[in-house]
DNA sequence: GTCGCTGCAAAGTCTTTGCAGAGAG
DNA sequence: CTCTCTGCAAAGACTTTGCAGCGAC
């Protein structure tokens, strides 16, 4: 089985790089550079997981709780994150978003229904039929998700 | 192009087929074939739309106003129609969640992002692409679900 | 200084739940 | 008859918004 990649622990860009498109985001909008919003993004950065805009905001009071960041911060901040496409949401099955930085490589998921657990993948293969199917109705495709559900192999061991 | 089906309307399963099943899956669990239910399964069946709880409370409302339809019953219906995976659900990025009947043939979704125009299609060359990735990441795949996002032709001429 | 940002709390959405009466089996 | 369903309204969960003071530029 060749060309399925799951790793994904090099990011593609690195921190310093990111935080420098940011704040050049945030000049463009005449948009303010504050320390709340280097904390969101350094969550993000320095998370593997997916996270609900909840899990980010307990992370960020762990981690800097003299800051006292509030919920809506959080959201007004991924909001603007997503607009810009600087992170990309989720929706699964169960209520809530979770979010995911978009420096990361692309890649899908496959998600296990009995741990929730998330493995990410890329699979060239499908990545340029999607692009043919978007030319073949006519879509000027700007994005995909793909989600695979089945059980992983340790919920099969048990 | 060829292999991308877009074609739905034929459904592979008849109503009366569709109806059979819910009241089985009904008496097995010792739940009771109400009027309400049948109206939703109804519902569902007869539209072609991906449906909100609210969108397809309103068309239950107009269609049957004399029954006073309470929007809970809608998702409790829906709930356990999705239970016994009778009907999918899809969540994009807007919130809420729409559904649709999993007796139509399966099929993934390529949606416009400026009308939110929904296309169906197939393409077995991912269909092959899916079964092959969870085998060889561990999975014992039981579904997916893949979007495409895009701008429609209608949405590019204006 | 100006004007956007933040935390807080209040207000909105969407969804679920408790309950008493109605109705299917 | 019994036990599940239903509509209603209240409660919950999650997200957004208004506002006054704060802070980046």
């Amino acid at each position: 089985m060749a060309n399925i990649t799951t790793n994904f622990n090099d990011r593609t860009i690195e921190y310093e790089q990111l935080l420098s498109d940011f704040k050049q985001l945030l000049k463009t909008n005449s948009l303010k550079f504050t320390i709340q919003r280097e904390v969101i993004l350094e969550t993000l950065y320095n998370s593997d997981e997916h996270l609900t805009p909840e899990s980010l905001h307990h992370l960020i009071q762990k981690k800097f709780p003299e800051l006292k960041t509030g919920i809506a911060t959080v959201y007004r901040t991924l909001a603007l994150l997503e607009d810009s496409a600087m992170v990309t949401s989720l929706s699964f099955g169960a209520q809530g978003k979770k979010y995911e930085l978009g420096a990361k490589n692309h890649h899908d998921h496959m998600i296990c229904t009995e741990c929730g657990d998330i493995i990410e993948f890329v699979d060239e293969q499908i990545e340029d039929r999607q692009h043919k199917i978007a030319e073949a109705l006519g879509f000027r495709m700007s994005d995909h998700s793909m989600q695979i559900y089945g059980v992983c192999k340790n919920c099969q061991h048990r």
